[in-house]
DNA sequence: GCCAACGTTGGC
DNA sequence: GCCAACGTTGGC
C-alpha cells in the first residue's frame, strides 16, 4: 500500500473546470470547497476529516481525474447557504496527476467498475475505497511511497 | 442537442 | 403520501 494512503480516507470531488479547476487550485494553493447542495454529497462532506485525500475530477469536456488535494479542516457551515444545514471544507493542493485518468479509462478498468463515479454519475462528493484509490493513483502515475 | 438519471416542487 | 411536471447534472 502506498504510504500516502495510510490511515486516510480518500474522496473524489467533482468540479466543472470552467467553474473551478485543479489549475485554479494549483494557483490558489488552498480553497474552500463550498456550494454543495445535495444531501448525499453533503453527508459525505460531513464525514471528511483533516488529513484525508480528495481526488479532483473534472466533468464536462475533460472527464478525468486530474490531481490530488488534501483536506485541512473539519467540515464547517457554508456561509453562502441561506438556511439549511450545508457545509464546506478547506483543501490544499497536494499533487497534480502526471497523467490524468480519464473517465473512459476508468470505465475500461474492470477493477474500478464499482467506483461511485461510474455507478452514480451525478454525485459530486463520494468516498473512494482504498483499493480503488490505489489503482487511481497508480494510473495517474503519482508515485507517493 | 439530446437524453438518462436523478432531485425537487406542488397539486391532489 | 403519491405522482406528474419540471429542473439540473453530466455523459454521449
Amino acid at each position: 500500500m502506498p504510504a500516502i494512503l495510510k490511515k486516510r480516507q480518500t474522496w473524489l470531488l467533482k468540479t466543472e473546470p470552467s467553474t473551478y479547476s485543479f489549475k485554479n487550485l494549483l494557483k490558489d494553493k488552498q480553497t474552500n470547497w463550498n456550494g454543495v447542495r445535495n444531501y448525499q454529497a453533503r453527508n459525505n462532506l460531513k464525514k471528511m476529516t483533516i488529513g484525508d485525500l480528495a481526488l479532483i475530477y473534472h466533468s464536462g469536456d475533460e472527464k478525468a481525474v486530474v490531481g490530488i488535494s488534501k483536506v485541512i479542516s473539519e467540515p464547517y457551515p457554508d456561509p453562502d447557504a441561506q438556511g439549511g444545514d450545508w457545509v464546506q471544507v478547506d483543501l490544499i493542493v497536494f499533487k497534480a496527476f502526471e497523467k490524468p485518468v480519464t473517465l473512459s479509462e476508468i470505465k475500461a478498468t474492470q477493477s474500478l467498475k464499482e467506483l461511485a463515479l461510474i455507478k452514480q454519475s451525478r454525485l459530486s462528493v463520494m468516498p473512494v475505497v482504498e483499493a480503488h484509490a490505489e489503482i487511481l493513483l497508480k494510473m495517474g502515475k503519482t508515485d507517493e511511497n
